[in-house]
DNA sequence: CCATGCCTCATCCCATGGGATGAGGCTCGT
DNA sequence: ACGAGCCTCATCCCATGGGATGAGGCATGG
């Protein structure tokens, strides 16, 4: 197996930790994530320990560049690794890129030892490993996903709700990225009364910016990708 | 915590299991879908293990029915329990409905007991759990999800790609609807700092506003709603 | 070793956004 | 007919955002 982090004392106590385990065997190392991506592919890479956050190539993008094409394992020789994504804190948009990028776990670096062990096992068997408090949010994220229609979802929803409906037009133009001058023109009104809208639009949903209403806007499925 | 399952000696294996821990007791039992439904909720339950298979109301649907509307945990007072499903086969439709439903967990029931146990007070602890050889599947499903109503969109995927290491933090930080100021914090960089790299992605994703980088982000897929 | 790219920071300037407040006109339902 | 709610507009003021430019440090790759 391969490890990759750009803290040398990391990949030392990694290093030692797994070493010490008879069926276990690091091959490689690299410091970021260019290095990653060379390195491995070259050496017989079964298992890969990626950190997210490196210099010059971050985790997520050295593992979307090792796995791409991964369903399809080209002519032939080199099977393409199981990354392990380990990072510091569990920030879910991290995990779903990961996910995206095609890895097969998501550990919290301060995992216990025989936790890491046992995650790195269980992908080279070809399951995948998830951390706890990660797969909680997974599951709610995953389960927003399926809910297919959106069912108005969170507190927002109820705000949104309350807005009048010249004001939900209004906040669909902002959640679209126009301008307070563009939705003036675009509704045919002055940009003073625009202003007015946004205000008691920012008040209604308890938002900040614009860019608030845009998120609570997706987060609502108002406006969809 | 409560036992579900219609074949009386799987719920005498498990009760001797778990009260055989000090720190674990079994309050409840039923022997199929509706009688949970009835039985749990009345009882102070925090964790349900959950058959799938069962006459009358299999798993799935009395793990919806008990936590239906557990987004809106209403005026107050019953806690919505954490239901772990357990399965003999890991048929993914199971897994993927259980998950719609709202489960914190997701079982075979051939796990050894240790892993059982962990899993219960994983779920007790507010986390979820999956079976490993579940998880791969969910993850390849995930993946798949997260890829669809993606098909590399536009022409902006590729601009996002040109972002270095850095300015790909702070426009996922943007997306999240962070300020200038919020997201200097973060890094642990000065204002003027972030307004370079803001300016530098903004030209080079040709994008006007910090709302048009939350709308590039979304069309993208690099942040989920 | 030197050029390049990246990250960092600063400063100046103007456009845009957002808060606060007041106010006139419109359509309802009571 | 009257008040309530909504839409409209205006003005003042300050915070934030974003463009332009210059510049130093640092690692990397050639």
């Amino acid at each position: 197996m391969a490890l990759v982090d750009d803290q040398q004392l990391v990949r030392g106590g990694f290093r030692m930790l797994i070493d010490s385990q008879p069926d276990l065997r690091v091959v490689a190392e690299a410091g970021d994530g260019l290095e990653a991506v060379r390195v491995i592919g070259r050496a017989e890479v079964d298992v890969v320990l990626m950190d997210v956050r490196m210099p010059r190539l971050d985790g997520i993008e050295a593992t979307r560049r090792l796995l791409e094409g991964a369903q399809t394992p080209p002519a032939g020789q080199a099977p393409r690794p199981k990354v392990v994504v380990l990072t510091t804190f569990d920030l879910d948009e991290y995990a779903l890129s990961a996910i995206r990028a095609g890895a097969s776990g998501f550990l919290l670096k301060d995992a216990p030892p025989e936790e890491l062990l046992a995650a790195i096992r269980t992908v080279h068997h070809g399951d995948a490993v998830i951390a706890p408090s990660t797969t909680r949010r997974l599951l709610d994220h995953m389960a927003a996903l399926l809910r297919e229609p959106t069912p108005e979802a969170s507190t927002d929803a109820q705000a949104v709700d309350t807005l009048t409906a010249r004001e939900r037009e209004v906040f669909v133009l902002i959640a679209h990225g126009l301008s307070n001058a563009e939705i003036a023109d675009s509704l045919v009104v002055s940009e003073a009364t625009v202003k007015t809208h946004v205000g008691r639009i920012l008040a209604k949903l308890q938002a900040r910016d614009r860019v608030h209403i845009v998120l609570i806007a997706y987060a609502t499925g108002v406006v969809v990708p």
